[in-house]
DNA sequence: TATGAATGAGCCTTCATTCAT
DNA sequence: AATGAATGAAGGCTCATTCAT
């Protein structure tokens, strides 16, 4: 119960530190946690590696906070998002556009994803704000396709959590392997066309699938 | 003009050759590629590193190397999936079958890929294969909807592009980041049941899309 | 000519300035000057490291101040022996007793000897101190040693100085070694009973090689 | 029972050992352990770090094989050391000179137990070895101090394990500590007269102790 | 073909020291 | 007088790669 509270950091510091972790992630992504330069890091960030080390203490506690803050950013905005008034289909059609926007918005969020599998999940696992990881959209979900199937515009065999993977899956496939989809499909996918259709595609499947 | 075509290997040295691909992929798929060493190679492979370089030439040689048998390998057994014999619905959930316990009986396969889609597809986009990397299954899924649609079995207005990345999607994303949705829904989805599971549930959300 | 006499320190800035000293002779004496870490030095004395400069000036001239202050402080006990009064046999008793006695109970001093060595001398050297450092207890010795070979009580070819040495060394080496020794020995020397046994011997020895 | 015997090293490889060793032993000697820096004993081996690594793995692990190695000259020199057959006294005198001599001809020696002690024993702790450390000197010493008292030329009081103590500091101490010492005396004891005198002077003092 | 030994660049981390408040 | 933040140099260690046999 006694947290050591960590006192509170000084505008300066606070501003070094957010920098430190923004050129981090950037070189994360870019370069997975064993390629990523320390050296590299301090340089974008335009503070020194001593800083870097002061403020978190080893390269490896450096990719957990960036983890963690990535996944908070994407549950914040998750938030935001209010599916409870709308009719269930249109709540559905949003939750899954917002799931392949936010995607697509946010590469390094996918590369830090595949990189800490690479590693199966193991500082993921060392971190203490696990609980908040978890998805609001999944109760959302769940309650949409209460809504769905009481009205029986939805059917009603299925499991929210195999739902919320597939909605989450359908994007993110889409956007961490494309370069390899594009190599060999001969046909860049990171254009806001290519974004479109596959968004079009994406509601498609998922409401086609729900029809009772 | 005059590629020198490689003097036929002896089968010790093809041997040798193999048993350090095999060790490579195991490394690669554990580690990624910046993370992979090479000593660790050599030794699994019950080589020395001197033949690693003389096969190989460098540690990216044999990266890609590595990647390109990973996708032979997956597009022989995609060969072997004969469906034109069956009914559209059938032979569509065949295919989304075993695209999922493809994917989860090879998880370094995805590992690769992720691996790879880090690195931009910097290493596929140099390989002299990427043509025979397209997957037959593509047209397999086309052949399967046009019959779908004539019969009235499916809808009609399916981009079997988006189509195919939808059902690698579906399964590729479970597995490889099957560690930290582990992590975070506190339930191991590496078991027999998990898959079974997961597979029902993919089948279902297909073919309820493809409904006309 | 004209020596910057130093301004007298208010008694919070003395008191500051003891504590570091007194947590530097913790830090060197475990650690030695080169494995000291001045971040230690500062957390210990709950100074910082700012206070540290701003009395010492580096780490070195800490070192040398620990040093002359751990001289001075055997020295100043030195000066409390007083054996004029005592026979001959008694008072060098007393003096091989208190150095013994002071050794073990200083093992701090001893291990800045051996350090001070290790950098030969060099610091010492640069102090204006090293006067003062010369024992009081060599003269003492001499006296005892007159006045023993005059009674016939002590043998009279004994040099004071190799006398003085050999004094020290059978305390030092006994606690300087104890680590190596007492693995060495299979037994723990740093006991209150090896203590007094060692007393008695380093007494009988130095008694026993003064009888004439 | 099955001590993976490491192959035998080729005969370059251990030429290539035994030159880090050795430059290893005087930077140690020279700067302690937190003192020396493994550049500077790669670059003295003429081999580089890379194969200091390999061959000891760590700093740590090389300041314990120099230890080691250190005792054991010391300990192979001391079997070459007979005294059977010669008179308790002379005997006596022999043992005592060679330790001051040895002690006087390998001040690295010297310094690397001062370190040693200052780490508090912890890396002798970890040797297997430590039991080749007894000294054969101790078993002599006994033996020789038996026949003394037998024949009537020693006192028959005195414990070996304090004598081989007090053997040893009567030169270490000189040793060790001889910068200091000379600092403080302003006179040099590094000098042939000077080892000259202070062997005379132990050899009188050991024997002058024994006396019965 | 195969191998043990060697290499130099570079990586993560730490250090003594100084700046700005 | 005191402090938190910052710095650049350097330290121990590792890596992919090559040499010599």
């Amino acid at each position: 119960m006694e947290d050591q509270l960590p006192r509170p950091l000084s505008a300066r510091a606070a501003a070094t530190r957010q920098r430190i972790l923004d050129a981090a992630l950037a070189e994360f992504a870019l370069n997975g946690l064993a390629g990523a330069r320390v050296d590299e890091i301090a340089a974008r960030s335009g503070a020194n590696k001593r800083m870097l080390y002061a403020h978190f203490g080893s390269k490896e506690e450096l990719w957990l906070t960036v983890l963690e803050r990535a996944y908070a950013a994407k549950r914040a905005e998750e938030r935001e998002v209010d599916v409870d008034h709308l009719p269930p289909a249109e709540a559905m059609a949003r939750l899954v556009r917002f799931n392949l926007r936010y995607t697509a918005a946010h590469p390094e969020f996918v590369a830090l994803l595949n990189q800490e599998n690479i590693h199966r999940a193991a500082y993921l696992q060392r971190s203490a704000e696990v609980p908040a990881m978890y998805s609001p959209l999944v109760d959302s979900l769940r309650d949409v396709m209460a809504r769905g199937a009481e009205s029986g515009e939805f059917r009603g065999d299925v499991d929210p959590m195999q739902l919320y993977v597939t909605m989450l899956g359908l994007g993110h496939f889409w956007v961490a392997n494309r370069h390899t989809l594009s190599t060999i499909f001969g046909q860049d996918l990171g254009t806001g066309a290519a974004l479109e259709a596959r968004e079009r595609h994406v509601v498609e499947v998922v409401l086609g699938y729900l029809r009772p």
